[in-house]
DNA sequence: CGGTCCGTTTGATGATTGTCCAACTATCAA
DNA sequence: TTGATAGTTGGACAATCATCAAACGGACCG
């Protein structure tokens, strides 16, 4: 169970962060990874996006400390670097998954 | 007191924001906000930008939901959409603009 | 009116970005 | 070994972005 590399947790930034925050398919991964870890694949079903342009958006996320990604065979497994992410920037990750549900269940009423 | 055209409450969306917020300049800008209002001059002090490239960050802001803008004579009024905000995603600002003075506390203390 | 001050707008430019495709690596299975 | 599977890497391309410079506009002051 290699680990792939991430930044150490004192090198995360906020803008940095909010970058990564900053692109659609990224927030809908992150809304996935919420419900517990999963692997690549999984996580973009449905985002219609290319294979590596999923990989690129992974890589994205891990390089700005969100994510952790452990190697397991051929497949990776990532989830989300709450215990980092809660220390350095307490309340910041748990507003951004509350938004994300909240704007989600707000598109889904205001589909007519 | 005129007002800019500002986006209606409905139509902020997280994407549009944490994009806003992605920028070490914006951020800089959102955190003297957080003081209290200020005009377009005083928010600039400092950050060595010209003064179209100030005006543009301030565009971004405003048209991503994060800032009011009022005219007020020649000068402009400047403050965080903090009803608004709160509203749609509680607990967003508050633990951004926490993260923004931690952050700067813990550059301070590795300033070696 | 003429000048000054605050800020916006309009290019222009170089850098970054999101996306796809094709080729590649590494793992697992037959 | 051969083939299939999971994901990464590099290149290419269009779009977006941050920045500056120069011109503009409106508001205030003589």
């Amino acid at each position: 169970m290699r680990e792939l590399p991430h930044p150490p947790a004192g090198d995360i930034t906020l803008a940095q962060l909010m970058h990564a925050l900053s692109d659609p398919a990224r927030l809908e991964i992150v809304a996935r990874l919420a419900d517990g870890d999963e692997t690549c694949l999984p996580l973009g079903t449905g985002l219609e996006l290319h294979k590596s342009t999923l990989s690129h958006h992974y890589r994205v996320l891990r390089e700005a400390g969100l994510t952790r990604t452990t190697v397991d065979g051929r497949t990776r497994l990532i989830r989300l670097r709450r215990d980092d992410l809660d220390k350095l920037f307490p309340g910041l990750l748990d507003a951004v998954l509350h938004a994300l549900t909240s704007q989600a269940a707000r598109r889904a009423s205001a589909a007519s």
